[in-house]
RNA sequence: CGGGGCGUAGCUCAGCUUGGUAGAGCGCUCGGUUUGGGACCGAGAGGUCGCAGGUUCGAAUCCUGUCGCCCCGACCA
């Protein structure tokens, strides 16, 4: 039976609605696809859901392909796996929690993995049963600290989450790779533009992982590309480590005043008058060495000031740095911080000061484990043994030169907090890279046996030895993709969708008041409908053609049949709504054109 | 959580500065005309002006508080 409009539960809107930003969101909203429940909170109306069952059928297909089953879980869980595994306190307050009428404690699931492992374990015990994929098209939740851009983030959103099950670490090897190789197939069909680049595997934990990302300027992810082939998410880019340098016959570090120097720039222009190089090029800002005070609170609540040296001429980046301390937060120290540490000199903080102030070379360590302070000190990656700094001198308006990494100063380890930048080399020698933004659109992780080992996921191997289980987790954006195809593909009239998903494959437009018309159009929409194709007819009686033709355009189905005057003499118009092409057919003739 | 904006009819908004008991366009209902680009005429239905308190003879309008929503930032697998 052809949808018809006269009963289907559509309503368009003339006007943009207010809450709308974003042109998916907008135009989603306007042409009838979907509604605001809440914020982050979208019902599906019946055109909105086709468009979501045809996402969901290309990614069924290629989980198919990849030898992955359906299963599907309820998204109101207990909340006991999730403490089993920590995450129940790791996510913080992304989680819904929830309580029954008797006071136990339940979750929204953010994510699944507890449940399907503790299913294996139910079920599986012998590797024989063993490689296991699995996977669910469920809704997930997530109370984010700002829902916004309609379906591109909101509290609930559905996702194809999938989870595989190795004994071996090749196997598991194998297990990703096949999603992986799933997840390039379901982009390419969908057409959408794709980046993988390495990530970092945040609160899921694990080790490998990589993320798909769509390149957009909207997007929330910046990551970083080598012509050489490198790309990485920048919180997962890791600094290109230099080699170490001799130590000997260096000069000792020497103090210098050096008042009115409250930015990099002016003592860079002091160190260049005072103490100009001799090797014929000039003091940069790379030649300093920035000592950023963070505040770390980890999730029990406690709070640790740790100091983090970086090249002058970069800032730290909070959101590397959250990756590098977490599950801790991290925030730039404030007074208080500052007023319980007097040894931190502000402003001329560094990792060494002179052993009597004002005076001698000889100094002593004030950051690190064996120094005066006992405040934990971490360096960039660049600060390799032999290189060279101008740094604070932990005294009000003094500085110092050549201060040695590996003599003068150590830390208590590498840090990459420091900025990435367009033009920084891949770590992994291809070259120079650029940064780019990028939505993230699936995500890749091999999860190892974290929550195997939480959860008590064992099986016996072919000697009889009991084995923990190693695991992969795997995740599609459903409607985020959705959101991102509507952004991608529309004009000034509406919605343009690529007919891979779009909510049916033909709309036909009955205009005029003739019966000789609507019988026309009848017998088309069953000629159509009999070629195979979903059809959606507009037989509204007494709506002008205007109309019908700016809904036909703002809904973009791809093909627009317009049965109107034509009829008379034996024709109907096909009408692309992506290239706004109009061809006239005859009335036997629309099938095989299509 | 910080900054900004907004809550008035189903939708998009005006009215608020200067207090006098609520409007427009679209949508909806009925009758008629119209039918290839969001038609027209006529008659209607529809609103505790987010909520609470206060000032006042009188509050959508002024004051206080509160709730909600949107945007930017922080945050976010």
């Amino acid at each position: 039976m052809p949808t018809r409009l006269t009963n289907y539960f559509l309503k368009t809107l003339r006007e943009d609605p207010s809450d709308a930003e974003v042109t998916s969101h907008r135009l989603l909203v306007r042409a009838g696809y979907i509604r605001r429940q809440a914020p982050g909170i979208f019902a599906w109306l019946p055109l909105g859901l086709r468009v979501k069952a045809k996402i969901e059928k290309v990614v069924r297909e290629e989980m198919s392909n990849a030898g992955a089953h359906e299963v599907h879980f309820p998204a109101l869980l207990p909340k006991e796996p999730y403490e089993a595994t920590g995450r129940y306190v790791d996510y913080g307050d992304g989680m819904f929690r929830l309580e029954d009428r008797r006071g136990v404690g339940y979750v929204l699931a953010p994510t699944h993995e507890e449940v399907f492992t503790l299913l294996v374990k139910d079920l599986f015990s012998s590797y024989k049963d063993l490689p296991l994929s699995i996977y669910q098209i469920q809704d997930k939740y997530r109370d984010e600290a700002r829902p916004r851009a309609g379906l591109l983030r909101g509290r609930e959103f559905t996702m194809k989450d999938a989870y595989s099950f190795d004994y071996t670490d090749a196997g598991l090897d194998v297990s990703y790779q096949a999603q992986r190789d799933a997840y390039e197939r379901i982009f390419t069909r969908l057409g959408l533009e794709y980046v993988i680049v390495k990530a970092d595997a945040g609160a899921m934990g694990g080790s490998k992982s990589e993320e798909f990302l769509h390149p957009t300027p909207v997007g929330e992810d910046t990551f970083v590309r080598s012509a050489g082939g490198y790309a990485a998410n920048v919180e997962a880019f890791t600094t290109l480590v230099p080699e170490a340098r001799p130590v000997e016959g260096l000069a000792a570090p020497t103090v210098f005043d050096s008042p009115d120097t409250p930015t990099i720039q002016s003592l860079v222009a002091l160190a260049n008058a005072e103490q100009p190089r001799t090797d014929g090029r000039e003091w940069t800002a790379a030649d300093t060495l920035k000592n950023v005070v963070l505040a770390i609170t980890q999730l029990d609540g406690s709070r640790e000031i740790v100091v983090v040296g970086i090249p002058g001429d970069r800032d730290a980046d909070l959101k590397r740095a959250e990756v590098a301390f977490q599950p801790a937060e991290v925030e730039a120290a404030n007074e208080d911080d500052f007023r319980k540490h007097p040894g931190l000199v502000k402003g001329y903080i560094g990792p060494w000061a002179a052993a009597r102030p004002g005076e001698d070379t000889t100094g002593t360590a004030v950051l690190g484990e064996k120094s005066s302070t006992g405040i934990r000190y971490l360096l960039d990656p660049r600060m390799v043994t032999g290189t060279q700094w101008i740094t604070g001198a932990n005294e009000h308006d003094r500085h110092v030169f050549g201060l040695v990494a590996g003599r003068d100063f150590v830390g208590d380890g590498f840090v990459e907090v420091a900025d990435v930048r367009d033009g920084d080399p891949a770590p992994d020698g291809s070259g120079p890279i650029e940064t780019a933004r990028g939505m993230e659109i699936g995500h890749v992780f091999q999860l190892g046996r974290k929550y195997a080992e939480a959860l008590g996921l064992k099986v016996l191997d072919e000697n009889g030895k009991l084995v923990t289980v190693t695991m992969g987790s795997y995740g599609i954006g459903v409607t985020r993709i959705l959101a991102i195809i509507a952004e991608l593909n529309n004009d000034e009239k509406g919605l343009i969708w690529p007919p891979a998903v779009a909510p049916f494959d033909v709309y036909v437009v009955a205009t005029g008041r003739d019966a000789a018309v609507y019988e026309a159009a009848e017998r088309i929409v069953a000629d159509i409908e009999a070629s195979g194709r979903e059809v959606l007819f507009d037989d509204r009686p007494k709506v002008s053609p205007g109309v019908k033709f700016g809904d036909a355009e703002l809904i973009g189905v791809p093909t627009i049949v317009i049965v109107g005057r034509g009829v008379a003499d034996g024709t109907v118009e096909l009408w692309n709504r992506a290239t706004g092409e109009r061809t006239e057919v005859g009335l036997d003739g629309v099938v095989p054109a299509l």
